[in-house]
DNA sequence: TATTGTATACGAAATCATTCGTAGTATCAT
DNA sequence: ATGATACTACGAATGATTTCGTATACAATA
């Protein structure tokens, strides 16, 4: 099953993916830091609850202060949204999107040396 | 001005992008045959309004029946959307979304031929 | 001309996402 | 033990997006 996480839901699983095991707590002030604003603590928990409720997280309620972790991983849900910006804009072509991402973005030679190496790689299966 | 369409309004102009002009009912017949299911047909007026307004479209109303066409591009809307990925998922780096992009969905020999050819010519820069 | 069909305009209901306040409870330091 | 602090639960306000009903007007046609 399929599930599409919002934006705010997104920049929570961002941090989670980060650090393995979080408490609402330090998602909360991780977030503010990023924002550069305060946001209300239980305005994070509430996400995470729903968060956990839609099956984005698990959590360890054991200890007073619950635990959560990722039951998604930040691969799949990336290449969901990739699919999904393939399907919707992209006309169902990988190709295009790596192209028009490749055209904007400067990306260093280094980079692009990358992505020559894992093509020739692709080839060669 | 960066204008992020929401998820109908991406639908209609996907539409849009193909046909060029159209009509109300054109998109809506359309909408409604892609989604397997009858959209009414003032939501979609409503929506192709809000449009309107936002200035995502423009629209000759000298006949009873106005016509439509897209103010925005196709590929400036991709860019957006795919910079806004680039940031929030892939920490910045292209080259992360290309390879991902690359991974899942199997393209074509055809298609990583053009894609090492467009390397090529970005690297001669 | 009266009827029927097809437009637009627009307000507002319905839905979904986000934010927050309050209540209740556990924990910790004094 | 008491008070301050930190936690969860949850209802509800707010805001944005999506959907639809109704009013009104024009056009085609019987």
């Amino acid at each position: 099953m399929i599930v599409k996480p919002t934006n705010s839901e997104l920049e929570i699983l961002q941090i989670i993916w980060k650090q393995g095991t979080v408490t609402v707590r330090e998602v909360n002030e991780e977030l503010s830091r990023e924002k550069g604003l305060d946001i209300g603590y239980t305005t994070t928990l509430k996400l995470m609850q729903i968060m956990h409720e839609k099956g984005l997280l698990e959590r360890e309620t054991s200890s007073r202060t619950h635990h959560y972790r990722a039951l998604v991983t930040q691969s799949k849900t990336s290449q969901n949204m990739l699919d999904a910006l393939i399907d919707n804009v992209f006309n169902g072509s990988a190709a295009q999107l790596v192209m028009q991402a490749l055209s904007n973005k400067k990306s260093s030679k280094k980079e692009i040396e990358m992505i020559k190496k894992y093509l020739d790689e692709l080839d060669n299966k």
